[in-house]
RNA sequence: GCCUUGGUGGCGGAAUUGGUAGACGCGCUGGAUUCAAAAUCCAGUUCUUUCGGGAGUGUGGGUUCGAUUCCCACCCAAGGUACCA
């Protein structure tokens, strides 16, 4: 009876299908676990081997907490609105939801090959209106919400109202944006309703503003800073300008110091934290006004400083070149220069600014600063290497402190000043915090930290600023000028946005002709007819009928990738509620995910805003937690092997590797599916490949140096580990591999490959050791080609392998050290194999050890030696470490002069067991080598020690 | 520049709390089986050697009876990030 894996896996995948095997339901005793991947985008190209790598190892663990006895809610879905899809609309003119449905349908038939233990009855799509009804019913809830930081949560708006209505903004001021005026309880009352809507809107956690963008004429669109280079457009290359545009944002900044917070008690891997961390950017100093001179008292110079302490050292200003006041200050002698500098700055992009650090610019405004403690005047500048985004897009210059400062002041030749005792600032500036600060009236001979403390103190006391914690972390834009993604639940009346009342959900994305943006430049929901909402009949009705008073132009954008992704974990836990985005008993059942898997590159976004909703539905009420992923593993990435031919320029002849030495050869990609695994090309599978239709009449020479004919020489191509990719042609597709050597396989190999964190290159050959492993294990079960399991009790020698076997198995899995465990299999049954070990003692729990990772055969297995119930709902063996007494090892070691033993021991045992197992072992050891048995010291921890 | 992770045979990678470095797999070599091939099985495979050994986990130091593992300095690679005041 041969592994016929074709056959088992199809038969045992739909009978998990249609057992519903896989279901998760919430009444149950048992404990909860929820294992989830990060869900995919279904691009048309469909998965390569890549793509499962973090499925099958969460699969391994959903699979192994089943049979510990976890409840296990382990999802899948898809991300399934976004650019692609579009794009290929914008082409073909079908519509994204039909190349969105078709890709999905790929996905799921790949996938369900492989034989995963998902619960597909709770599937999510980010792209169905019942699911994006509530990602626009969360878009709501963060409009009608503030952020207390008197209370440290969001709280509903109307709470912020009673407070203005009350005592008007005086102690809530200093949380909102910049800009907002004080006012009085009885000023607020007398405010027109757009005036308090106004005010209102700078509080809410989204809200609309004019934001600068990077605005792509020729594309209609809006691009993120990573998506222009030098200057234009990565796609197309076309021009690119700054431009304001009212876009909806998201007060993420509210929450930045809990999203840095939280991450303390997260088991996530640290590279990601720090990332997070960084991103979020935080530096604690002190906010300090400096007057400026013949100007009027409120228009004042606000730095941010880390360095309050050295103040004394200012000897320069400088601001942003977008900043504000500098056309106010500028004198007109120096107008012309300082004119002049903001219109060449203005024409290098934000990373021509960046990627240009050594180059120093700047002009001189003519104007003076006045120095707060000491009234000195400090001439005032503008230069670009002061951000206007950062801070408050000014900085106090302390040259003789900060190396840029330094710089600027050394090219412009102004005063610097030193103010740390017994340093030389004559070459560059000090930046290291251990000198004493001098010169510098009340902070003299004071160590950085105290003057810190003490500048800022005193900064308090006479009212220049107070001590302030700064953020890198930026508001979210959230606001996309396309057409496939979520609509916005919103009208304009007056020209105010207005939510659309909760009970109208979903708002359903309109149909449009074509998916570009309008000739006015407005977004592609421009295009649509059936887009005004009538607040008489609260519906959607044509926009021909907009009568500024019941009937309003809606909302024209939509929003960003990462809405929908930022909640839909929770979706999982009740993902067919049409009264609520997850049911309290849902979600106060599986709380949050327990284990995460997914790739490292949703660092700073994704995982970021998912936090931040997260927070938020909690502050809320809405949740029972405020974060929603316990530990998080990044899987690594899994690279191609490019395979490479070799042209002799300019000619028809292709040289094999091992000729192209001193030649002058062009390395062409080649189909890694017409290369075998000794890296041999098939010369006439090349030359009709489709993309070779220009090499037909090429010319091979082979290793040999001889033109092949088929006969006597072979090519050999070149190898190189890429990403895998398309256009690479080093694609690996897990069909063919599922079809060659069948999902079980591949499950192991892609553990096998190497830790599930590194990025590890795919070699298709290096599958034959796992497969041949497969079918080794099958022997065991089969006599003469008959299926064979002996109820003989096992020997001794048989449980130590079972039993070292489960004990490695267990460890490895809870370490995610996945791709040891499969050595272990391996060594387990080529040991019982040598022993011909057929008993079901041994045999039925080894099934279970590997049925995470080889499911089908399992159950094949696990069928055939009488089990009526699927393996997923076997219990995992127990180890018993007495069983491993013997396998330990003993070497001599010397240690202080004397000779001892070290005896290995699972550490399973107690000390009095140890002891009592190794004196048995000294004996026995001790007769066989015919010497008086020694006495036995056992050492807490490792070692245990026989003393001679 | 800064942060993070890593560096072990021809290759992917093992090695618990400091205790026989190179498990397991690929590849390679030889053998068995076969008319032959595939498949399967067995043996060998860090380097070096005068066959006694000797060297060896990026480099140089240190701690230790003993270091791939701990400490210090440096080199290299990958990923993230950046005029962040």
């Amino acid at each position: 009876m041969e592994y016929n894996f074709r056959e088992i896996e199809a038969k045992w995948q739909s009978y998990w299908s249609r057992n519903q095997t896989f279901k998760a339901n919430e009444k149950t005793d048992k404990p909860k676990y929820y294992v989830l991947d990060m869900f995919p985008y279904p691009s048309g190209a469909g998965l390569h081997v890549g793509h499962p790598l973090g499925y099958i190892a969460s699969d391994i663990y959903a699979r192994y907490k089943r049979h510990q006895g976890f409840h296990v809610l382990h999802p899948q879905g898809y991300d399934s609105f976004g650019l692609p899809a579009e794009q290929y609309a914008i082409q073909t003119g079908q519509h994204p939801a039909i190349t969105t449905e078709t890709n999905i349908a790929t996905y799921r038939k790949q996938l369900d090959k492989i034989g995963f233990s998902f619960d597909w009855s709770r599937e999510v799509r980010t792209s169905n209106p019942e699911y994006y009804k509530w990602t626009q019913w969360i878009f709501i809830q963060l409009f009608q919400s503030w952020y207390n930081s008197a209370t440290n949560k969001a709280e509903d708006i109307e709470t912020l109202v009673a407070i203005f209505e009350k005592s008007g903004n005086e102690n809530v001021c200093a949380q909102a944006e910049d800009g907002i005026e004080l006012f009085t309880a009885d000023a607020w009352n007398g405010f027109s309703k757009q005036e308090q809507e106004n005010i209102l809107s700078k509080y809410r956690l989204t809200y609309l503003s004019d934001t600068e963008v990077n605005w792509c004429p020729e594309l209609g669109t809006v691009l993120a800073n990573d998506e222009i280079v030098n200057g234009v457009s990565e796609r197309g290359g076309h021009p690119v300008v700054r431009k304001k545009m009212t876009q909806w944002s998201m007060r993420i900044s509210a929450y930045a110091q809990r999203l840095l917070d939280g991450l303390e008690k997260l088991d996530w891997p640290q590279p990601l934290k720090d990332a997070q961390t960084n991103w979020i950017g935080r530096s604690q100093g002190a906010s300090v006004k400096f007057a400026i001179e013949n100007q009027e008292a409120q228009d004042v110079i606000e730095v941010f400083t880390t360095r309050p302490d050295t103040i004394f050292g200012v000897t320069f200003m400088t601001l942003a070149p977008e900043h504000d006041l500098v056309s106010k200050i500028t004198t007109a002698a120096q107008k012309e220069e300082v004119e002049a500098y903001i219109e060449a700055t203005a024409k290098r992009s934000e990373r021509d600014r960046m990627a240009d650090v050594k180059t120093i610019s700047g002009a001189f405004t003519g104007a003076y600063a006045l120095h707060p403690f000491t009234g000195e005047k400090i001439p005032i500048w503008i230069g670009d290497y002061v951000l206007a985004s950062y801070g408050t897009g000014a900085v106090m210059a302390v040259p003789c402190g900060d190396q840029r400062d330094y710089n600027f002041a050394k090219h412009f030749q102004i005063d610097i000043k030193n103010i740390f005792e017994g340093v030389d600032v004559s070459e560059a500036a000090c930046e290291d915090k251990t000198a004493k600060i001098t010169n510098s009236d009340f902070l003299s001979g004071l160590s950085v930290k105290k003057a810190t403390k003490l500048a800022i103190y005193e900064i308090e006391q006479r009212g220049f600023g107070k001590g302030k914690i700064n953020y890198r972390l930026r508001d979210a834009v959230f606001s996309r000028q396309r057409y496939w993604g979520e609509p916005f639940p919103v009208y304009y009346k007056d020209g105010m946005p207005q939510m659309i009342a909760v009970e109208h959900l979903p708002i359903v994305l309109p149909e449009v002709e074509k998916y570009l943006p309008t000739a006015t430049g407005e977004p592609p929901l421009g295009n649509a007819d059936h887009w005004a909402w009538c607040t008489e009949t609260n519906s959607i009705v044509s926009k021909e009928k907009i009568n500024n008073e019941t009937i309003w132009p809606m909302e024209l954008n939509t929003m960003p990738g990462w809405a929908g992704s930022s909640w839909y974990f929770n979706r999982y836990m009740d993902p067919a509620n049409d009264g609520a985005f997850v049911s309290k008993e849902a979600v106060n059942y599986w709380k949050e995910i327990d284990l995460y898997i997914g790739g490292s590159e949703h660092a700073t976004g994704h995982l970021l805003y998912a936090r931040f909703w997260q927070k938020f539905l909690f502050d809320r009420g809405h949740l029972p937690v405020d974060e929603f992923a316990k530990k998080l593993i990044n899987q690594g990435m899994i690279l191609g092997t490019s395979a490479f031919v070799y042209r002799l320029e300019g000619t028809q002849t292709f040289l094999s590797k091992g000729l192209i030495e001193n030649q002058k050869v062009q390395a062409i990609h080649v189909d890694v599916s017409l290369v075998n695994s000794a890296d041999e090309l098939d010369i006439e599978a090349f030359k009709n490949h489709p993309m070779n239709k220009d090499f037909k009449e090429a010319i091979f020479k082979g290793e040999k140096g001889e033109i092949i004919d088929g006969v006597n020489d072979t090519y050999v191509v070149g190898r190189e580990v890429e990403k895998m990719s398309k256009s690479k042609y080093n694609v690996v597709n897990p069909d063919a591999i599922c079809e060659a050597y069948g999902a079980d396989s591949l499950r192991l190999f892609e553990m096998f490959l190497g830790p599930l964190e590194q990025a590890k290159p795919w070699k298709t050959s290096g599958i034959s050791g796992v497969h041949s492993f497969l079918k080794k294990m099958w022997k065991l079960y089969h006599h003469d080609n008959t299926f064979f399991v002996s109820e003989e009790k096992a020997s001794k020698e048989e449980l130590k392998i079972l039993h070292k076997t489960i004990k490695k198995v267990q460890e490895d899995i809870e370490n995610f050290s996945f791709n040891t465990s499969v050595s272990t299999f391996m060594i387990a049954v080529n040991e019982l194999a040598a022993l011909k070990c057929n008993k079901r003692e041994i045999l039925e729990p080894l099934l279970v050890l590997i049925s995470p990772y080889a499911p089908h055969i399992s159950e094949e297995l696990w069928c055939k030696i009488g089990n009526k119930e699927s393996i997923a709902t076997a219990s995992f063996p127990i180890f018993d470490a007495n069983h491993l007494i013997e396998s330990s090892k003993v070497y001599p070691i010397s240690f202080n002069g004397k000779m001892r033993f070290t005896l290995e021991l699972p550490l399973d045992f107690s000390k009095e067991e140890i002891e009592k197992k190794v004196l048995a072992h000294e004996k026995t050891q001790a007769q066989l080598e015919g010497r008086t048995p020694k006495k036995v010291i056992v050492v807490p921890g490792k070692i245990v020690n026989i003393v001679g």
